[in-house]
DNA sequence: AGCACGCCGACT
DNA sequence: GTCGGCGTGCTC
């Protein structure tokens, strides 16, 4: 038997260099190609998903290889454009192709790989001696035949569990059991259907539903209500699922189980999808354009015959949803796909169920609410989208979804788009690979051939440079959709009416006006609050104490609800002292403002507006989200305060006034692009005013009236703040007139950090001389008891990035060489935001 | 990343 | 004398 490629080069999802080769077992033999996920073990213990990159039959030398365990896969589940990204992705964020998988595969298409304990079956009576803790972990293995390690210590009740396995697997009681499974499980559940005999004979029917009607008269109301159902829809359905059928016809469990019995229904189990729609009529061809709308999308259209890549710039509610729909209905009928990327908080049921109206189960949403078996479900139908399958019950090709959507497994995009484009949520803080999914969805669709659409109503200083560089084309809505004015844009200076205590806490007489106007009429409002240091905190008025954190450098956090003061970036919490530690005294006072104090404050002084708070605290589980929002939609609530949450994806038409409490913390951030966050922030918040047939208000109250970001807010002129932050930029060498990467580096010794930091830095400069900047403490130098210090390093337009980064990579490898700075963490940040 | 191996300080 | 702390280096 003559053996072919018996080698399989293999990449496995972590922070390791290169692929490892493994052998094809004899059993495995032309089962195993590019693109199957494959089971492996790797290092002494463990058992990783890896991915097969190539298979050939050039035998390694200096080592045997490890023989592949299994395969999890019959046909390709990655396809060569994914690969082709990853690679881009891994070199262009100075990241391992490992990191990348890892972020790309869900995790339930990993396999777990818990090591569990067993009792020994071959032994049957002991005569051995056990200890105490002994016994116990003994006694809890006849309960429940397997345990993770990791729960042992919750048995026994101590941290350090691996003595005590040891000795009983050296004493032969227990064995170790490598565990390995998918994680996948696909849905089941449990449907029913007409017996046979029924189904065809009517006479058998009408008989079935005499004696019922005389002897069981809930059974027939629940065979009404199937029959109900199976012809409900627009095809008679012959299958309905117990949950269903129960839910409708609110009969109780015994009464079908009668049935069951009784031999009328079939009961069957099946795989159902996680996804089901329920809107389930679409009309795909209702897409309504105002003259302006069709005008961008001529313009849009012919700008494709020249550039790949087009940013939409349109003011707020101009209707670009509209021009999507239209494009993304042009793609799907050419039989491409779609990939349609939204920051994750703008990806909300108002726009979900727009698209799902127009394009019923042909597309697919991914976001981070959903579980890990829906990803996996969202990956197996894209992937199958290019087989034929005209009814898409089994393949998306439309993708509607965040960040992370750029991995799944396209294989014939024709269109990209990337919505509010400008938000920087669509780049990746931590963990590696921090990338910025926009870019990462251009150089997508420019490896599909695809088109791109950059929308944005405030577009970031980078794209709206690369369009008026002609590397992107231009198309601009300056209208908003059915004459809707933009709003007018009211700038109060705080200064003045502190002066003449016109103040009422935090709110000027011109917001305070505003907002009982609004509420007599029963229009709602919207107050936006920056969170950045606006949170409550505890100040001694004596002698300036602020109670800071254990674990990081930053000052502790008020909150009401536990009564505690807790830090944002560690958690830690402690109790309100009595008296200040400094200097004794009990002069303790709150200072600052949160949405949680707005919103204490508000209903004080409007004691009849229904007020409601959305921020990190209130959103924190899973559909309180959706819920404030979905009460603001149903004006349950007059007045909505909140923080960054509330300028994105909402879109309500009974909006009058919009608040913004405090302009200057914006402004006065310090970094190069607190003035173009400012302008997005303030515009997109303003433009949530307005409504039909009337004109919004936006109110905004600032100690700096005649700030330049503000001016160009109240006059909406964008084009003006763009010219004036590019001077800035060019003068200080920033984005998107220079590129930058930083490097972080972190350690819990904060002398060695330094004298690394500083030797790196020395380093750097060698190589790239003035282009390095710092080291520099970052404005939280510490956290969770790790120091942190920042270098920048800033590239002119001009300088070849690929070259930069291999320098970057030597000199970094030099740093490791180092023996001493081993420990010290350095992550690489390119293009950071 | 995860894990074993290996080298030094605090305890039965 | 050993246990266990973490630094170092390898995983096909």
């Amino acid at each position: 038997l003559e053996q072919i490629n018996c080698f399989a080069d293999l990449l496995l999802p972590l922070p390791v260099g290169g692929t490892f080769t493994y052998g094809i077992p004899d059993e495995l033999n032309g089962k195993i190609q590019e693109g199957l996920r494959v089971v492996v073990q790797f290092g002494k213990r463990k058992i990783y998903t890896a991915l097969v990159i190539r298979v050939h039959q050039e035998k390694p030398g200096g080592y045997i290889p490890k023989n592949i365990l299994s395969s999890l896969d019959e046909k390709p589940v990655v396809t060569h454009f994914q690969k082709q990204l990853w690679e881009w992705m891994a070199s262009y964020y100075l990241c391992h192709e490992g990191e990348v998988l890892n972020a790309a595969l869900p995790s339930a298409f990993k396999l777990a790989s818990e090591s569990k304990i067993i009792i020994n079956p071959a032994i049957e009576e002991s005569f051995h001696s056990f200890n105490e803790k002994e016994q116990l972990l003994i006694e809890a293995l006849q309960y429940r035949k397997a345990i993770e390690i990791d729960d042992v210590s919750k048995i026994l009740g101590q941290q350090k569990v691996i003595p005590v396995i040891k000795t009983l697997m050296e004493k032969g009681i227990i064995l170790l059991q490598e565990e390995v499974a998918e994680k996948y499980q696909p849905k089941k559940e449990f449907f029913i259907r007409l017996a046979e005999e029924y189904d065809e004979d009517e006479e058998k029917l009408k008989d079935l539903f005499n004696s019922l009607e005389k002897k069981a008269k809930k059974q027939l109301e629940l065979l009404m209500a199937f029959y109900h159902l199976s012809r409900m829809g627009a095809d008679v359905r012959k299958e309905i699922s117990h949950h269903e059928l129960l839910k409708f016809s609110n009969i109780s469990q015994t009464v079908l189980k009668s049935l069951i019995e009784k031999n009328v229904f079939e009961s069957f189990e099946k795989v159902v999808s996680r996804l089901d729609i329920q809107v389930a009529d679409s009309h795909p061809d209702n897409i309504l354009m105002s003259d302006i709308q069709q005008v961008a999308y001529d313009q849009i259209q012919a700008a494709f015959t020249r550039k790949d890549v087009v940013l939409l710039h349109g003011v707020t509610s101009s209707g670009k949803t509209e021009l999507y729909i239209k494009f993304i209905q042009e793609t799907i009928n050419q039989g491409k796909q779609v990939l349609y990327l939204l920051p994750e908080i703008a990806l909300t049921g108002h726009i979900i169920n727009r698209l799902k109206k127009y394009f019923g189960n042909r597309i697919g949403v991914s976001h981070s609410k959903f579980n890990e078996n829906e990803r996996v479900e969202i990956w197996n139908k894209v992937l199958s989208a290019d087989q034929t399958d005209k009814n898409h019950d089994n393949s998306y090709d439309i993708i509607l979804g965040a960040r992370s959507s750029v991995f799944l497994p396209f294989s014939n995009l024709g269109l990209v788009i990337v919505d509010e484009e400008h938000d920087p949520s669509f780049k990746q803080f931590d963990p590696s690979p921090r990338y910025n999914a926009r870019d990462c969805a251009l150089y997508l669709a420019h490896l599909h051939g695809a088109k791109a659409i950059l929308g944005s109503a405030t577009p970031s200083m980078e794209s709206y440079f690369n369009a008026s560089e002609g590397k992107y084309e231009l198309v601009e809505i300056k209208e908003r959709y059915g004459n809707l004015d933009l709003p007018e844009i009211i700038v109060v200076d705080v200064k003045n009416e502190i002066r003449w205590k016109k103040m009422k806490s935090h709110f000027s007489s011109v917001l305070m006006k505003q907002l009982e106007d609004a509420l007599a009429k029963q229009e709602q409002s919207i107050l936006f609050q920056n969170r950045r240091g606006f949170s409550l905190r505890l100040e001694c008025e004596t002698c300036n104490w602020m109670p800071m954190c254990r674990n990081c450098d930053v000052t502790l956090v008020y909150h009401k609800k536990q009564n505690q003061l807790r830090c944002h970036y560690c958690g830690y919490t402690t109790r309100i002292p009595e008296n200040c530690p400094e200097c004794r005294g009990t002069n303790l006072k709150m200072k600052g403002f949160g949405t949680e104090k707005v919103e204490e404050e508000l209903s004080i002084l409007l004691p009849g507006a229904k007020i409601a708070r959305m921020d990190l605290d209130t959103t924190r589980s899973k559909h309180s989200y959706q819920r404030i929002l979905e009460d603001f939609g149903q004006k349950k609530t007059d007045i909505l305060v909140g923080t960054q949450m509330v300028t994105k994806g909402l879109d309500f038409d009974n909006v009058s006034t919009v608040g913004i409490l405090n302009a200057d913390n914006m402004l006065s951030f310090p970094d190069f692009r607190a003035a173009e966050r400012s302008y997005q922030l303030m515009a997109q918040v303003s433009g949530r005013s307005g409504r039909k047939n009337k004109r919004g208000k936006v109110i905004i109250q600032t100690y700096n009236p005649n700030h330049m970001v503000i001016r160009n807010v109240v006059e909406n002129n964008y084009t003006r703040m763009y010219q004036q932050q590019i001077l800035d930029r060019r003068k200080f060498k920033y984005p998107p007139l220079s590129r930058l990467i930083q490097l972080r580096l972190k350690h819990k010794d904060q002398r060695l950090l330094n004298q690394a930091a500083d030797w790196l830095a020395a380093r750097l400069r060698l190589a790239f001389g003035n282009r390095v900047l710092g080291p520099e403490y970052p404005v939280v130098s510490r956290v969770m008891n790790f120091y942190l210090k920042h270098i920048l390093l800033k590239f002119e337009r001009s300088s070849s990035m690929i070259s930069m980064k291999s320098l970057l990579i030597r000199e970094m490898e030099g740093f490791y060489s180092e023996k001493k700075f081993v420990s010290v963490r350095v992550i690489i940040d390119v293009d950071p935001q």
